[in-house]
RNA sequence: GCCCACAUAGCUCAGCGGUAGAGCACUUCCUUGGUAAGGAAGAGGUCACCAGUUCAAGUCUGGUUGUGGGCUCCA
């Protein structure tokens, strides 16, 4: 005699064992058709599946989110059988949902095409539209393997072998002819999954191991509804519309080249921006009582093997013989600042000392890891490090929060997540400076308020960490800052310090960036203000242009007069229309367009227009000093021209 | 590094066995025009690189390098 609650509170009696189906066609028929499958104790269960004792029970559809998730499982099943349609030798791997949609994993033995994507989609739609009944059978162990043994599945085997429990009861979903092993729950019928495009096809490893064999992996996207497929298609094309690749060239920042993979070329408008975030950088560091650096960037390779680096990064690591001895190129700046650190005896009355510096650093990343700025080769980082007792690791973590804070602010960053990733199995130092070091970062996250997420196991060999991610202005999630305890290479390197009571103490280290690398930073900000930097940050804050030649004169003592205030105004003084000129800055998305006619050379101003298209009216020279030099003022970053 | 795709003028791309094409940009000339493209003419390419097949190769095959999307990695 099942009693079931539902959200609202209210409860309904049945005689007999129950199921969401039953009780959503009880409650209306709009529901029992809207129907995906349900909760029961917070349980996900399907539709059919009997509920026998008392429970509170939620029925998802596909505007809850898990009722989405559901779908999107459910859609990749609906891939499995259109592929087993079309090429029944393939063998079926996994296939989970992932944001945004789904994807199936399946050894075919050879590389899918575009054409193989299309066919697929098309199969996909087809069965979809028949909105076929998905049927559960829950068989035990044994059946299970029978069945993928005698249908030729040899992952949905090894599945069973090594991840499920010979007790259990695998449930096996019928979609037609087509069988899939899932712990569900799953659609009632496929009409739920009409919504979906294929993506793109590539290669994965076997439960991602690179010793494994590669197969074929197939993505979707799925939807509730046609709207919001395409809503979320559009988002794509808007998210490649920002790739700063593409904008960079656009706009002409950097350029990379075969000849150096990985590696930039930094173009005059590029390095503007890069010299602007690093003065930035430096006047903040320096303000907050950093000591800034710089060290060399060919090292022996007997530092990096007395650091640690040599054996768990060597083969990541640019080597470089001279004379017969062996260097690598710093892949990071902590060795080396250890080594200033280590320059005439330290007291504890020197500490914290804060050192920094921008750290050129090269990693050989693998080739197929590189990415536009995203990822490269040859980087800088904003990099620093503090040497501190234990007890001032919670004080200076604090601090450092505080810093970044205002950095990712005056960039226009608002939104950031927090997480703290604890000891991982394989570590140095005693359990008892992990507890502390832990508890300290904690205690600083909380101390703020600030909401956090624990990512067991993913700290560094040597340390906890905090990492700092954004979220930019489409929505994506980017991690740059980090700020991590070290326990390791102070002592490795003979780091010490004369502690209170005269005898000799190893610091702890605090590794610290807040924009990571200067590169992958200034990608984020491109693809983040699509080009359209704040007039602080933009390479070319505005061009002055003339109506026709007789204002040529007075355009470039103007100019003259605004670069020597510290301004980057350049002037355009072609023979060409006004219009044409307007356009062209305009697509440089430059942030003031500034033009200079007969009217303005007798006032003694210029007609300013922004790059959105407002007409500012006539201003003065003063004028223009003020809307030029709006700064890093996170207030002022919002500026009439964005 | 692994899987797949791609590489043609400065840029964006077309051509897919038979003497290299377009638009924009560039150069010169005309035009001096008030807020997103004024007109005309001209110049510009060993079709990424190295082999092979063929009477003939941007075009087909193999390799190399780089790029793109994934996988793996990310101190």
């Amino acid at each position: 005699m099942p009693q079931i609650t539902l959200p609202d509170g209210s409860a309904r009696n049945y005689d007999s064992p129950t199921s969401i189906a039953e009780i959503s066609a009880d409650i209306g028929p709009g529901l029992a058709k809207a129907a995906v499958a349900g909760l029961v104790n917070d349980s996900p269960v399907d539709l059919s599946d009997p509920i026998a004792s008392d429970a509170e029970i939620t029925i998802l559809t596909a505007k809850d989110e898990a009722g989405l998730e559901i779908i999107r499982h459910s859609c990749a099943h609906l891939l499995g059988h259109a592929i087993k349609q079309l090429w029944p030798e393939g063998q079926m791997a996994i296939g989970p949902v992932i944001e945004n949609g789904f994807y199936y994993d399946v050894d075919l033995g050879r590389a899918l095409t575009e054409d193989d994507l299309a066919l697929l989609e098309k199969r996909m739609a087809e069965l979809a539209a028949t909105k076929y009944p998905v049927v559960k059978h829950t068989v035990d162990w044994q059946e299970a393997w029978d069945t993928f043994d005698s249908r030729g599945e040899p992952y949905k085997k090894e599945i069973l072998e090594c991840d499920i429990d010979r007790s259990d009861h695998p449930g096996l979903y019928h979609h037609e002819e087509y069988i899939d092993m899932c712990r569900g729950p799953h659609v009632p019928h496929m009409g739920f999954c009409q919504h979906f495009k294929l993506m793109r096809v590539s290669g994965a490893y076997w439960r991602g191991d690179s010793k494994n064999k590669m197969l074929q992996r197939i993505y979707g996207t799925a939807w509730p509804d046609k709207k919001q497929l395409r809503t979320y298609l559009n988002q794509l094309a808007e998210a490649e519309k920002r790739d700063h690749r593409k904008i960079a060239k656009q706009l002409n920042l950097f350029h990379m080249q075969e000849e150096a993979p990985g590696m930039v070329f930094w173009h005059d408008k590029g390095w503007s921006l890069y010299q602007v975030l690093e003065q930035y950088m430096r006047s903040e560091q320096r303000l907050r009582g950093y000591k800034e650096l710089k060290t060399p960037q060919v090292v022996d390779f007997s530092l990096w093997k007395k650091s640690g680096h040599a054996d768990k990064f060597g083969d990541d690591m640019f080597s470089v013989e001279s004379e017969g001895r062996d260097y690598a190129l710093k892949p990071m700046n902590c060795p080396c600042h250890v080594q200033v650190f280590n320059q005439g005896l330290k007291s504890y009355r020197d500490l914290p000392l804060r050192f920094s510096e921008f750290g050129s650093c090269h990693r050989n990343e693998l080739s197929g890891a590189l990415h536009g700025l995203m990822r490269v080769r040859g980087f800088v980082q904003d990099d620093g490090h503090i040497f501190c007792t234990e007890d001032q690791i919670q004080s200076e973590v604090a601090e450092f929060i505080d810093f970044l804070h205002s950095v990712y602010d005056a960039f226009g960053f608002t939104e950031i997540i927090y997480r703290l990733s604890t000891r991982p199995d394989n570590r140095v130092g005693s359990d008892e400076d992990w507890d502390e070091a832990e508890a300290a970062l904690a205690k600083a996250l909380d101390a703020k308020n600030l909401p956090w997420k624990e990512l067991p196991g993913e700290g560094a060999f040597y340390g906890p960490k905090v990492e700092f991610s954004l979220r930019d202005s489409i929505g994506r999630v980017w991690q740059c800052g980090t700020v991590q305890v070290d326990f390791s290479m102070p002592g490795r390197l003979d780091a010490q310090y004369v502690a209170e009571d005269g005898s000799r103490k190893v610091p702890v280290m605090l590794h610290r960036a807040i924009l990571g690398s200067f590169e992958r930073f200034i990608g984020i900000l491109i693809e983040h203000h699509e080009g359209r930097f704040p007039v602080w940050l933009a390479p070319v804050q505005a061009v002055l242009m003339n109506i026709s030649e007789k204002q040529g004169d007075y355009v470039e003592n103007l100019q003259k007069t605004l670069k020597k205030h510290g301004l980057r105004v350049e002037s355009d003084l072609r023979n060409e229309k006004i219009g044409f000129k307007i356009r062209e800055h305009t697509l440089q998305r430059i942030p003031y367009l500034l033009v200079a006619g007969d009217r303005e050379v007798e006032t003694g101003t210029v007609a300013v227009r922004s790059r959105k298209g407002d007409d500012l009216g006539s201003m003065s020279f003063d004028e223009l000093i003020v809307l030029l030099s709006q700064g890093s003022d996170s207030s002022q970053e919002k500026d009439q021209a964005s």
